[in-house]
DNA sequence: TGTTCCGGTTCAAACGATTCAGGTACGCGC
DNA sequence: GCGCGTACCTGAATCGTTTGAACCGGAACA
């Protein structure tokens, strides 16, 4: 049709300038009744849309948040999602979700895609230790605020959930439950939330008086539920069986519990096993799954109050900002997986 | 810092005209080695990042399509969107995911602001029957095809799995299996998938001789694990309790195993589930959940494929495009939730 | 009668990139 | 010496919107 009509159109529609066409839209109350009237019949008649592209050049900023998730596959970063774009709409703005799927060089084009769109700030979960990217993203001051991750230095804020200790709760609990040898199914080194749970879980074993030894690493090179079936296989073929299994986030233990499922090893007779996450499948697996539940959708939407004052301060310079690190506590969920003591 | 360094910083800094700097960007090949190497070095010490919106507004479109879920909580479309962005992603379009939680007003929403974004296109799953949204959106001349949702008219392009022959995959399986009272946990009776498997469901009692009263519906506001758990709980309460459950998708049906699960009804012994979409977690259910599968990664691909199609068509009065209505044919994925006969 | 104010409105200048119709300089052939 | 082609570069127009300054006709006030 009109083949894309401009605010121009509408105003020659209407007979007014364009200017007043701007007002109706922008601050109808400054436009009198009946040309306000005229040029509303004036839009629906045309069916203008106003172009976001012209507005934002404009303004010189979007009116959208960037979210950068580790992996859209899990639920918890579902959850985050949820909890930041409910905060973010609050205030009128939109969020653009974008998967790294946990790879470096995806998670750099998105930033730099974030970039060119000129979004107001963006929420991330970064899929590098310290990320070089992230340090090349400082650089066009666009706030920032890191998710499940502690900053390290002062210089942004950061939301996060405390992994040692998650780490801790749950080997302790199994620890508690009579069990000596643990295996640590934990998802690639690299990741923060895999090193530091794995430190937590040293810690209980420390705490108990057991040996580092006590406790068998079973990297894999993601975190989904295959990699965790492949983990299972793998522990099947150990010899000196652990007696549970500790694993990185939920979809890994879901896997593992498939694994151990489809080869006859009961869970908790057998093998034990306590997961990460508790999205909302781990209470309806299998054998209810023991997982250390994580505040997501909280965590979304605290990080995104964060982002939003972060935001708001660099446009006024009355408010003054300082970043902040919030450590959140995370909580351990008992079910059939790891019940029953040796 | 430069608080915004745009092209003309750039060509001020690299002593060279602001179309040098363009065509180094765009057409590097038309620029002299020497220019170019001394533009890139200016590119870089200025930190210069390009404007998307003003390309945009001169381009006159965005260089994105906009996906409207029903509910990016359920890993079904995930997978979709997945398999939307992959294919996309390959012709170097963007994808700009967001959620409509079921809900007409919020889809409304996203469809002005896809509008409103110039998108190249979109791929829609319907909240409602027969969308009079869509129907206002088809003015913007936007292409767009429908996912998981049969187009009525020719007017556009349709991807969908044949849901009332889903529907009659799973009754008749429970029938085969001897069961003659089946309730249907079945979502909001407006969306169409679930009308459909439900029709599918009463075609399969006829065929087998059974009356349409063989089929008790529990409908439920939502399609999600705590609306399941809650028509298990009604389940529960009725007199002459079915002896198998089929469930409009699997989140409904896990949420059923888990209120059966808490009462200490027995699965499939007491009662049968099947449930619908063979998400990655039905496998890994309390009871491996027997479930009707959708190929979801490849019906996203397709919806993509056949709307990058129509954009190209679009563009090129040459390639002519015709809508397409393609209907995919659902798997019966046969587990332990529903074996066993009576 | 002149001044000020006021609600409504118009006008024109941005915003940052792309694109295209010209330049300019140089080399080549006649 | 002249015309011409080539390779490279410049400069201005353009996209659609917002925004503040200017304008305008009438009412209120002195």
């Amino acid at each position: 049709m009109g083949q894309s009509v401009g605010i121009k159109d509408v105003a020659r529609e209407a007979g007014v300038s364009v200017g007043t066409v701007s007002n109706v839209i922008n601050r109808p109350e400054a436009v009198a009744d009946a040309t306000r009237a005229r040029v509303q019949a004036a839009i629906e008649r045309l069916g203008y849309v106003r172009s976001e592209s012209a507005r934002q050049l404009r303004a010189g900023r979007s009116r959208i948040i960037g979210l950068l998730v580790l992996d859209m596959g899990n639920p918890f970063f579902v959850d985050v999602a949820r909890g930041a774009e409910r905060a973010a709409r609050d205030t009128g703005l939109g969020v653009m979700v974008c998967n790294s799927a946990q790879s470096p060089a995806e998670e750099a084009d998105y930033l730099s895609l974030f970039a060119e769109q000129r979004v107001r700030g963006v929420l991330l979960t970064p899929a590098e230790a310290t990320g070089p990217t992230v340090e090349a993203f400082r650089r066009h001051d666009i706030p920032f605020v890191l998710v499940d991750r502690v900053a390290e230095g002062a210089t942004e804020c950061s939301v996060s959930v405390d992994d040692v200790n998650g780490g801790a709760l749950a080997v302790r609990h199994l620890i508690d439950a009579g069990h000596r040898s643990i295996a640590y199914v934990s998802g690639p080194r690299t990741l923060n939330q895999v090193e530091d749970r794995r430190q937590g879980a040293l810690r209980a074993l420390k705490e108990a008086g057991l040996p580092a030894s006590a406790l068998r690493e079973l990297p894999t090179e993601r975190l989904d539920v295959a990699a965790g079936r492949d983990a299972g296989a793998r522990l099947l073929g150990l010899t000196e069986r652990p007696t549970a299994v500790f694993c990185a986030n939920d979809l890994l233990a879901l896997g593992v519990l498939q694994s151990l499922y489809a080869a006859g090893v009961r869970v908790p007779d057998d093998i034990a096993i306590v997961g990460y996450d508790d999205i909302e499948f781990a209470a309806a697996a299998a054998v209810p799954l023991t997982s250390v539940r994580q505040p997501a959708v909280h965590m979304g939407a605290l990080a995104a109050d964060l982002l939003l004052e972060e935001i708001e301060a660099a446009d006024d310079p009355g408010r003054a900002h300082e970043h902040r690190r919030v450590v959140l506590q995370p909580e351990l969920v008992v079910r059939g997986s790891s019940l029953g003591a040796r």
